[in-house]
This record gives C-alpha cells, structure tokens and sequence, in this order.
DNA sequence: CAAAGTCTGTCAAATAGTTAACAAGGCATT
DNA sequence: AATGCCTTGTTAACTATTTGACAGACTTTG
C-alpha cells in the first residue's frame, strides 16, 4: 500500500469516512453502497469511490463495501494501527480540554505529560497526568520517546517551543496557536487556527445580509 | 463589491494574509509587493495577485500594495466593520477557552452569554460572562441579538443545540463537537473538526516512517 | 441455476484552481 | 523631465480535482 500521488485533499476527507463508518458499526450496519453512504456523508458516490480506490478495491461488485473492513481499512491508511506517544505545551484551558477528551486516547494518542511555564500550573495533574515545568521538556521528550506535541500555548510562547522541539526527535506539531511556526526540519506541522476559522464565519454571515 | 463567484479556496486564504498584514502594520511597515508577501506568507506572487484581485485593484503598479489600506480592505471584505453578538453553549474547558481569547473580542465577536446544563457550572462567571442555564437559552439569544453560537458541548448534546438554534435567528453556528449537524434552515455551520485534523497528523507521520 | 438487478472500478469529460508570462503604468533617481 | 526599474492586473496555459458514464462482476431472487 504505498500510497503514491495520493492528494491531500482526499487525506482530508478520510477522517470524515472513518468517522461516519465507526457509527454505521455502532448501529450495526453491516455493508454501504457509496451511494447510500454519498447520501449520509455529502460527497459524491463518484468521489466516494475514487477516493477509495486510491487504497485499493475494498469494495465488491453487486454488494458494495463492508462496513467492518472499510473502517479498518481507512483506520489503517490513517496510521491508526498504533501509538503514540504525546505531551501537550500549555496548560491553560484549551490544553487541559485537550488533555480531557478521551476520544484522542482511544484512537492511540497517549497523552504523557503536560508542560507549562506558569507555576501555578506545575504539578497539577489532569485527567491523571501531570503538569511540569517547560524545563523539563527537552528531557522528558527524548525519554519517553514523544513522537506528537500538542502547542497550546500564547502566540508568543508557540515558536520557542518549535525551536525546542527541533532539538528533539519530535516527529510532529499539532499547532493551536495564531501563528506559522518556523521549522526548518521536517517536522510535521498541522494548524488549528481558529481565528482564521472564524474570520471565513464573518465573512459568509456578510454574504447573507446583503 | 459584489463578491460574486469567489471560490472557498480563495475565502480561506483571507484570514491568512489579514493576519500578516496586522503584524506588518504592528512592525510599521509601509508597503509590500506579492513578491515580498510571497516570501511571507508561502502563497505564489501570482496567487497573491490574483486572489486580491478578486476584490478589486489594491495595488499600484510599480509601488505594491499599501499595507495599512489593504489590511483595512481585507478586514471589509471579512465583515470585520462591526461587532457580532455571540454566546457559547458548552460552559467545559473549551468554551472556557474559547470565553478567555480577547482577541476574538478584539476582532469584534462580543461574548454575550454562555450556557450549559451542568449545574456546578450555572452562575459561574468567566471572563466576565456568566454561564446560564441552557433552559434561558432560546429566550436569551432571541432577546439580545444573538447572531453567532459556539457549540462546545460533547459530541451527544450537540445536535440538540442545533435543533434549538434553529428555532431563533441565530444565523451561524461554529462547531467543535465532532459531529455533522443536521441543519434544515440556511444558517451557516462551520466546524471545527479536532479529531478529523489530528488524524491527517497520524497520516503523514505515518508516511514519514516508511 | 438462470435472469434481473446492483454496484464497483475505471476511464474520460468537465470543472476548478494555480502558476506563468507579459503589457502597461507608476515610481525613483539622476 | 526622461530613463530605467518595479510591480500590478490580466490573460492564457497548465495542473489538479471532481463528476459522469459504463463495462464487467457479483448478488439476489424466484
């Protein structure tokens, strides 16, 4: 499965595939036509199909596909065969939400360690893993073979960890804060601006009024 | 500026470029050439130039673009000319999060209200807001204006919010619960989908490791 | 077990989005 | 005030993505 050429706007989609086909498995259904499921999910059966077929011909001639097998497949595909290893920078509300949400530790993102700046912060622990001071970053994380950060700090702390963490074999950023981080390795990087979210909500609420 | 025909992708980048204009002004530069941005921002000179000019002609041959005009112009086009009422329903560490940002103030979405069904949350006050009972919110949001709500309630509550919304003038809606609503009338949605984000992060370390 | 119907995989067509190229016009400098 | 340099706006070429169409394969049903 050596997914060549694959575009990344078809890897976007694939989460909402995963998502919609976990819930099918929960209600017990059995088998999807990319039609049915074109009238469930919003894209076309057409895309549906291509989409797939980037991976490979899950799908069966006359029956359609096989909720089980589609849903291991994608997770497959997603690299949700296994682990990882992750701490979160930034311990302030959104960092602690994060922290708390359980369905990120279900799907293998284990959460480790936390880590803030502000000693108010250092040594609380939540959801049962604790806060330490940013010192220990560096440390922690090439200990306990980290592999995921998640930034959740101010815009201004944001890059001093980037540069932190380009001195680790830290493999990927999940960015929340109003900012383009610079990184020369190749880390991965991938954004949660929110701002720039809620600009496009402005924007098309504009578009109605007028 | 009958923004007619505009494509998303074009709508997407706004923000983006909103953004690096605000730190330009902020570090008192004057003027910019797509060329220039381009090194910025990572978008083509050509995109550049063509997205803006969907809007209308900005620059000046020969000169750029004046930085402060076309931050201004920008901001227009995002509807950022004047403030938007908003309340969060979901009062957890997200909405929290969310009730703390200033800058969403600052950009003009104004935190009217939050609400929740936890009764250790109802009466709390963050930020200044107070978090009322989710039975006072149908009669709140149709009493002060309410043109915007951010979902922050678990995944299960979600829909219900919708239903609810869509029985006010509510007119958008943005979404972090990791759901798809059901939405009937022609109020906006836009989602702010954790998981499906940090799963194009497995993805691609995924390939990486390869 | 054969006929009728369904549904995929795939190729081709159509649409959308991005990049390149350049003419025309303003700026800066002498 | 004229020359040369920049930089936009814009058109056209190119690339990517989505949609449509259909042959072939499997399922279902009687």
């Amino acid at each position: 499965m050596k997914d060549k050429n694959i575009s990344v706007a078809v890897i976007r989609r694939l989460p909402k595939y995963h998502r919609y086909l976990k819930e099918m498995l929960d209600n017990d259904i059995k088998r999807i036509s990319s039609k049915e499921l074109s009238k469930m999910i919003g894209f076309t059966a057409s895309q549906i199909r291509q989409d797939l077929n980037n991976f490979g011909g899950f799908g069966q001639q006359g029956y359609g596909y096989n909720v089980e097998d589609l849903y291991n497949e994608i997770g497959k595909i997603l690299g949700l065969t296994r682990n990882y290893n992750v701490v979160i920078v930034g311990a302030g509300n959104l960092g602690q939400a994060l922290a708390n949400y359980s369905s990120f530790d279900k799907l293998g993102f284990k959460l480790k360690a936390m880590f803030d700046v502000n000693p108010k912060l250092i040594g609380l622990k939540i959801n049962n893993v604790e806060v330490h001071d940013m010192d220990k970053f560096e440390d922690f994380v090439k200990a306990n073979d980290i592999e995921i950060v998640y930034i959740c700090t101010s815009r201004d702390g944001a890059q001093d960890v980037a540069d932190k963490i380009q001195k680790t074999p830290v493999e990927a950023i999940w960015n929340f804060a109003p900012i383009d981080l610079k990184i020369k390795s190749d880390v991965i990087v991938e954004n949660i601006h929110l701002i720039d979210n809620l600009l496009t909500v402005s924007y098309f609420l504009k578009g109605k009024m007028e």
